[in-house]
DNA sequence: AATACACATTTGTATATACAAATAAAAAAA
DNA sequence: TTTTTTTATTTGTATATACAAATGTGTATT
C-alpha cells in the first residue's frame, strides 16, 4: 500500500503597484476623478505607501509602528517616566490600548512599569538600556526613510508640501 | 440588611486635538523637526484626520471604509459582476481578506455571490438594488467630505498638493 | 491519463484595534 | 467622614487585519 503525499506549493501573489501611477490607475478607476477626490484618495495612498515602507524596516527588530512609536516617545522623556496617559496624547493615532502595548514591550524587556508612588492610579512607565539599544539601531533606518521619501522633491517643494498638508487637514 | 447599590459613571475623555495646530504639537514633541520628518509625520496625521471624518460619515449607515469601497467597486462595475481578485486589486489597502469582507455584505444583502459558471475556481460578486440604495444615500455625504479638505485650499494649490503627494510616494 | 503546476478563493490562527464597561484611587462635595 | 465625582488605567468582547496554509479547480507537461 502506498501513502499518497500531497505536496504543498505556496505562492506570493504580489499584487505590484509602481508608487509612481496615477491614482486613478491604482485603484483602476474608471472614471476621471475631480481634483477634491484626488487629493482624499491620493492622501491616502500616500500614508500606506510610506506606511508599508517603515514596517519593513521595523520588521526584523519585531516591533509593531505603534510598539516604536511608545519607544521614541519614552526615550524623549529622557530619563523621566511617562505615565499612560502621556503616552497615549503623544501618539500619533490614539488607540485605546496602551496598556496591552506596554504589555507587549514589557516582555520583550524593552521598557520598565511601576505604580507612581506619588499617585497609585498613575502607572510609571520607562525605557530600559536595551530598548534604547534597539532605537539607536533603528535611527539611522528612519532617518534614511524620512529622506527616501523628501528627496523625492526639492527642498522648496518640500515646504510647500508640509504647509499645504497643514492646512489641508485643517 | 441593605445592597449597596453601585453606580457606574462613563466618562468620554475625548483628546482633543485640533487638526489646525503643527504636528510637532499634536504629538507634542520636545524638540523642532526637519522638513523631512514633518513630512512623514504630516502625511500620516493628514490620513489620520481625512480618515476619521470620513468613518464619522459611514458610521449611521453601518458600514466600515473596506466595505463602503468595495460596494463602489461593485457599483463601477457597471452590473457585470465582479470576482475576488478583481475587487481585491481594485481596493486601495489589499486586504488579503476580501472574502470575509464580502460575507458581511452578503449578511446585510447589500450584494451576491455566485459561483462563476464558466469558471468553477472564481466567484461572481454583484452589489444588489439595496445595496444600489445605501450607496446613493452616502453619495452626496461623500462629496460633502472631499469637498470639506479641498476648500482649505485655492484649486490652483490643490493641483500642486496633487502633484507633490504623487511625487512624494512615487 | 496521470502528474505537476498554476490560479482563485477560503480558512486557521495569532495579533491588533475599537469601544464599552469595570476597577481602583484621589479629589471634591455634602 | 461619608458620599459623590473625577481621574487613571485595565479588562472584556467583538471585529479587523496579517500571513500562512489549505482547498478546489483548471491548464500544461510527460
Amino acid at each position: 500500500m502506498y501513502i499518497q503525499i500531497k505536496k504543498v506549493y505556496t505562492f506570493v501573489r504580489t499584487n505590484f503597484v509602481t508608487t509612481n501611477m496615477k491614482i486613478e490607475d491604482i485603484i483602476k478607476s474608471t472614471v476621471t476623478l475631480n481634483a477634491a477626490k484626488r487629493a482624499v484618495l491620493n492622501v491616502m495612498f500616500a500614508d500606506l505607501v510610506v506606511t508599508d515602507h517603515f514596517n519593513e524596516i521595523l520588521k526584523p527588530f519585531d516591533l509593531s509602528p505603534e510598539q516604536y512609536n511608545v519607544l521614541r516617545i519614552l526615550r524623549g522623556q529622557k530619563g523621566k517616566p511617562a505615565n499612560m496617559c502621556t503616552i497615549q496624547e503623544r501618539m500619533i493615532a490614539k488607540t485605546s490600548n496602551t496598556t496591552r502595548l506596554v504589555d507587549k514591550l514589557l516582555l520583550k524587556e524593552l521598557v520598565t512599569r511601576e505604580v507612581c508612588p506619588d499617585n497609585r492610579r498613575k502607572m510609571e512607565v520607562e525605557i530600559t538600556e536595551k530598548g534604547l539599544n534597539v532605537l539607536a539601531e533603528i535611527d539611522p533606518k528612519a532617518i534614511e526613510h524620512e529622506n527616501y521619501f523628501a528627496s523625492k522633491l526639492t527642498s522648496e517643494e518640500l515646504e510647500i508640501f508640509n504647509n499645504l498638508l497643514e492646512k489641508y487637514r485643517s
